[in-house]
Order: C-alpha cells, then sequence, then structure tokens
DNA sequence: GGATTCAATAACGCATGCATTGTTTGCCGC
DNA sequence: GCGGCAAACAATGCATGCGTTATTGAATCC
C-alpha cells in the first residue's frame, strides 16, 4: 500500500490512451497520487511508458471527471477536495440517488435482479458485526453503485458515480474517524425492503433522509479536520 | 441559417483545440451538424482548418458531452436523442433543478442578485404576448441557466447544463409543434416568486411539478412525432 | 539589499509521419 | 449470380519534432 509511486500493472486497455486514463483515475483513487500532486506530460508518459500524445488524452478525460485540474506550465494537478467540495457532492447525490431508488421502485424489476443490493446490503451487515470498516466501505459502495446503476437512468447513474468518485479518497480518510456505520446499514437494508416493495415514495424518502444525515455527518468531520484537505 | 456546413466564424479560443472544441459544440447545438452525421478526423481537420491533433482532443470532450459518439474506424458521429434519451435528461432535470430551486431559496441572497432570473421571466412573459416562440424559448434557457448558477452548486449547475444541451435540439425542434406555453410562463414567475421569499419548500415543490409536467409534454411529443428522433 | 529586466530554458500545443488494423473492393469458386 | 477470400486501401493511434511562450535564474540598476 506505500509502494513508491509507480504504475500499477494491470489489464490493459485496448488503447495507450485508454490504459493511461484507467491507470492514472486508479492511481488517484488509490491515493497513490495524493491530493496536490503535480505531473508533467512528460514525467506522466515515462511513469506510464507511453509517449505525450496518449497521455494528453486521459489527461482531459480526468479533468472533465473532475479528478484534476490542467494548468499549461504545470503539468496536471491532482485536486484535493474541500469541505465546500463535500457539501457540493452531497447535495449532488442526495438529489440524484433518491431519485433513483424512486425510479427502481416503480420499476418493479424480477426479484432477482435486486440481488446485486441484497448482496450488498448483506455484506455491510457482515462488516459491521466484524466491525471491518474497510469492507464495510466496499459494500457501500456497492450498494450505491448498483442502486443507480439498475434504476434504468444511464445518465443519472454516471452522474452519481462521477461525484461519488470524487469524494472516495474523502469517504476511505475518514473512515476510520466515524463511529462504526450501524444506522447507516440499517437504514440501507430499510431502503432495499421499499424499494423490493415497488414504493417509490418510501424508497424516495428514506434515501433523502439517509443521505442527509450521511452528508451532514462526513462534513461535520471534515471541517473539523482542518480545510483545504485530502 | 441554412449555410452550407462551414465552420462558423467565432471568437477564436486561445488554443485550436478549445476552438474545436466550442465551434463543433455550437455547430452541433444550431444543427448546423445534424444528429446521424459522421464525420473523420480528417475532414474534421480541414473543416476547421487545423490539424488532426487538435480535433481529436475536442472529440474527446464532446464525447465525454455526451454530444457524440466516437467509433474507431467510422469517425465521430452526432448522436441523435431518442424519446428514452428524453426521458432520461427530464427525469435527470427533474431531479437536480428543484434541488437547485431549494437551495437557491436558502441562500437569501441580495434581490439583486436575483436580477438575471427577473429578467428571464419578464423576457418569457414579454415573449408569450408577442408569440414569439423562439425569444420565449432562449428567456426559458437564461430561467433556467440562472437558476442551477445560482444555486450555489457548481457540479449541479454542469451537470444540469450537460443534459440542458444534450436536449437543446429537441426542444427547438418541438418548439412549434407545441401550444404557445402559457402554463409553464406562469409556473416561472410562480417559482420566481417562492425564490424570492425565501420558501425552499414551495419552490422546489412547484419546480418538481413544473419539471414532470413539461418532461411528458415533450416525450409524450417526441414518441407521437416518431422514435429515433432529432 | 532588493527589485527589475533580459536571456536561457523548459513545457506545451500542434503538425506530421508511420505502423497497425479494420474496411472495402475485386476476384475466384460454386 | 452469389458468397467467400485476399489484397489494397484508409483511418486511426501513437511517437516525434518544432515553434511558441511562460518561467526561471542571473546580471544589472536603484
Amino acid at each position: 500500500m506505500q509502494a513508491p509511486l509507480e504504475a500499477p500493472a494491470r489489464p490493459r486497455a485496448a488503447t495507450a490512451a485508454g490504459d493511461a486514463h484507467q491507470r492514472l483515475r486508479a492511481m488517484i483513487l488509490d491515493d497513490a497520487l495524493p491530493p496536490g500532486t503535480q505531473l508533467l506530460e512528460a514525467e506522466l508518459a515515462v511513469l506510464l511508458g507511453m509517449s505525450r500524445t496518449p497521455v494528453r488524452e486521459a489527461m482531459i478525460r480526468l479533468e472533465q471527471e473532475g479528478l484534476v485540474s490542467i494548468t499549461p506550465r504545470h503539468g496536471m494537478r491532482v485536486l484535493p477536495i474541500s469541505a465546500t467540495d463535500m457539501r457540493e457532492i452531497y447535495e449532488v447525490l442526495t438529489s440524484l440517488e433518491p431519485t433513483a431508488a424512486e425510479l427502481l421502485a416503480r420499476r418493479s424489476l424480477p426479484a432477482a435482479a435486486l440481488a446485486p443490493l441484497h448482496q450488498a446490503c448483506a455484506a455491510m451487515e457482515a462488516a459491521l458485526a466484524a466491525e471491518d470498516r474497510r469492507a464495510w466501505a466496499a459494500a457501500d459502495e456497492a450498494f450505491h453503485r448498483g442502486l443507480v446503476e439498475l434504476c434504468g437512468n444511464g445518465r443519472l447513474a454516471a452522474m452519481a458515480m462521477q461525484v461519488w468518485d470524487q469524494s472516495h479518497r474523502a469517504r476511505m480518510f475518514t473512515l476510520n474517524m466515524r463511529p462504526l456505520p450501524a444506522a447507516s446499514t440499517a437504514e440501507h437494508r430499510a431502503i432495499m425492503q421499499a424499494i423490493a416493495a415497488g414504493d417509490g415514495d418510501a424508497a424516495r424518502e428514506m434515501f433523502h433522509r439517509h443521505r442527509r444525515r450521511g452528508g451532514s455527518e462526513l462534513i461535520a468531520l471534515i471541517e473539523r479536520s482542518g480545510l483545504a484537505w485530502v
């Protein structure tokens, strides 16, 4: 986990540009390239073992995804997340995810289609019992990803995942600063049941409250731990 | 308005890539490059008077904005908007914009800051009286843009504008197929007043109903006028 | 001593060339 | 005449080179 800043060897994408995008994105989310890191095109080209052209294309994608900023003579800078950013992100999620829950509930999918959500809930409960925060976070992510991906609106899903990614590091960082997320786990299960029952209004409402609570907790944590953060 | 497919002369961006992005985006939204249009990198390079490199970078941006798709040996294709796309887009807007209205209402900005919205409302009412649909659409866009830009959440604003752009052509196309948007105009005014009064709940609720009605009207129109559209 | 200007340098944006790879055309067998 | 195969072609993805321009550092002036 403390490898000396090296490009992880992954299943290569078909193109060097796609490969660069995936690998840089992974390195940013894993904190292998911590916030504030500045890298020039040429440095990235060496790091990734390719020329500047595909690196540039990857940088453009990462910039549009809100993970880095590009400044002409200073290369690419991994963006930190401030308390303001977290507020924005949670406002967006508080808006989009309850909508996704409502849409999903109203889709009346066959019960089998909701299996990923059931599994995520179970994994969350198991992780809570084992007090394994990392496993809990993974299950939480699986739940939220599954929810937006199943809701039947690809644009909504892509947007939710985009801000979710932006806040990934902050969630990982605060994970050990929070009490065990017992309430949150129970809320997921309740939302799950409302969706399975096809109760769109309940699913939306419960998710809304879930996000409001979770968001304010996280933002409070971040503000307490100092600004200009992550 | 029927120029023979030529790059419009605009205030040039600092870089050729940025210039290409702006110009292509404008040409797509203005229907100078109609949906389904396929253009190879080399063709775009000639059209825009630059080499393939900056064109490629512009294409990547446009693809991430959901305006075109890139297929390796077939170049860039201007994406059409189907009824399904419109449903997705309006679901996203129905989620994000009421949130923006609520956020804006709760910001209690000085009254002067809401001037853009007041002006947009007035322009909409004037256009309605003059039965000028094009002017009405412009004012409508100004209102919605102003709303999300003033709400204090840049991410939300960017996301809303992205899907707004995606549906621009469809709105323009259906403009003359709809009755004069009298109800919609009145709703904007009412939302405006709720925002000015700082009543977040009312603003959100009214906007929610506004979008639901407008969305279903538009989708009905599109479905009636045949699929695989725009 | 500190600020300013000019020159050297470095990074970038773009153009271009090449190898790769998918597509298409033309030919052959049926 | 039609389907299949092979060769030519074309578009792309990437590497590379160059001109432009911002930045840095050094020398000079106040």
